[in-house]
DNA sequence: TAAAACTAGTGGTCTAGACAACTATATCTT
DNA sequence: AAGATATAGTTGTCTAGACCACTAGTTTTA
């Protein structure tokens, strides 16, 4: 079953022989395993052993412990893309629908205070200012307002929006986005957006927030989105270490 | 720096030893920390304990491990996933309010087709039903209902889900929360949530679907809430890699 | 009969070593 | 000077125990 001579660890071939166990149902879900004396007594390795092999399996979700009463087989879960946030664009993918985007102005201007401020830049500095409309199966589900100081992109076009902002920004740029801060709420639809969304006055919407931030700490955007809530739901996963 | 006679195990005690090194900045980013066996000295414990404290760090990504070498101080990771799964009472806390909850309904029901989905069980069997208001100063912020397989918690009771829902599952039935998928979306609130929330009728609201699952897989709840718009915002970190 | 005490079995923590594999540096050899 | 060799220090793996806290029965006691 393991050999002690070969020069995988003993550890990881335990591991490797309960995993199939696992797999292959013969330890069945909740139910218990056998406990670690008695695999220390079956293979004839140290408790130790034995418990850094289960140990492993408990981080990676195959196994998990009740003290006093045994070690048990998990259920196994989807696995599900960690990713608390993604690009509309991909949750869009996501979902079986095909994802367009319409430029609506392209900008630039100087920094207002609240803009300045959101982007912790000086006022009078020059920022794009970009309204763009978010489609899916050419349906209009968001309009997006972005602020990005011009200093960090000295380049941008309406071209390099239309397409991909943020390829540009890692892989022409070289620039690499550190993290995002995103605040959602509700609210009802603005008579101007709902024009361009296409909704009834009065109807639901959901604002969403977001600053992006490289890794030298500098804010790149600020963005203001309004989702049309008949259509959009946002998802989260998380998961606790 | 360590105390051998408390209850604590001694390799937690030096995990938050060794974790608060790293995060005042006295172990540097990419920086050897001191080898196991000096911790060992140092500590007075045997090298095997120091080895768990230094796994589980490695584990959670506060650190790595090059063999041959040492073990080195990794660059910050995400600590935020988490803030998602905090409850609204410690989220209220943190926006500086005093949160406080009253049990509307508390009852063991039958499930239903869609509650036994929506919780991966059968059908008929037993969940509890409780329906909460959330107040932060005395004022109602949102409707939360929540429905939790009677399987899994046995001796509920409403000054259980009145105090604290979550320690008593962790604490006293040393089950595991393992991760929650959140589900947001903007509505207009209907009417008979409209007086309990002491909104106007045609208001926005934020919904809110949460399932929460444990170690073994199984799903621990599943809620609803419906949050005041105009009082609530949803915040949501997230690093990229 | 009901409560208390006992007992066997479990995972949780910890020890004081051991040798292997690997890295980096210093030293010796050619 | 260049390559081979030793050496000291690191993590990686493993042992054969030990005692603790907890669980779930069984047995004893009041």
């Amino acid at each position: 079953m393991i050999d002690k001579q070969s020069p995988i660890p003993i550890y990881y071939q335990i591991e490797e022989y309960l995993k199939k166990m696992i797999e292959t149902g013969k330890f069945a879900v909740n139910q218990v395993i056998p406990s670690e004396r008695e695999l220390s007594g079956t293979f004839q390795v140290s408790r130790m052993t034995i418990r850094q092999a289960v140990s492993d399996l408990v981080n990676e979700g195959y196994l998990y412990r009740r003290k006093g009463k045994g070690t048990f087989v998990a259920e196994q879960k989807i696995e599900q893309p960690l990713q608390g946030l993604t690009s509309f664009t991909e949750d869009m993918i996501k979902r079986g629908m095909t994802p367009s985007t319409r430029v609506l102005h392209f900008d630039k201007k100087k920094a207002s205070v609240s803009i300045a401020k959101q982007l912790g830049i000086s006022e009078q500095e020059l920022v794009y200012e970009i309204k763009r409309i978010r489609l899916a199966d050419d349906i209009p589900m968001a309009l997006e307002m972005s602020y990005i100081p011009v200093k960090l992109v000295p380049n941008l076009t309406e071209t390099i929006v239309q397409d991909s902002f943020y390829k540009y920004i890692e892989d022409t740029l070289q620039l690499k986005i550190e993290d995002a801060v995103q605040a959602l709420e509700a609210s009802i639809v603005l008579p101007e957006d709902a024009k361009r969304l296409d909704m009834k006055p009065g109807a639901a919407v959901l604002l969403i927030h977001r600053h992006t931030y490289l890794t030298s700490g500098k804010a790149l955007e600020w963005v203001k989105s309004v989702y049309r809530a008949d259509r959009y739901k946002f998802l989260i996963n998380m998961k606790r270490s």
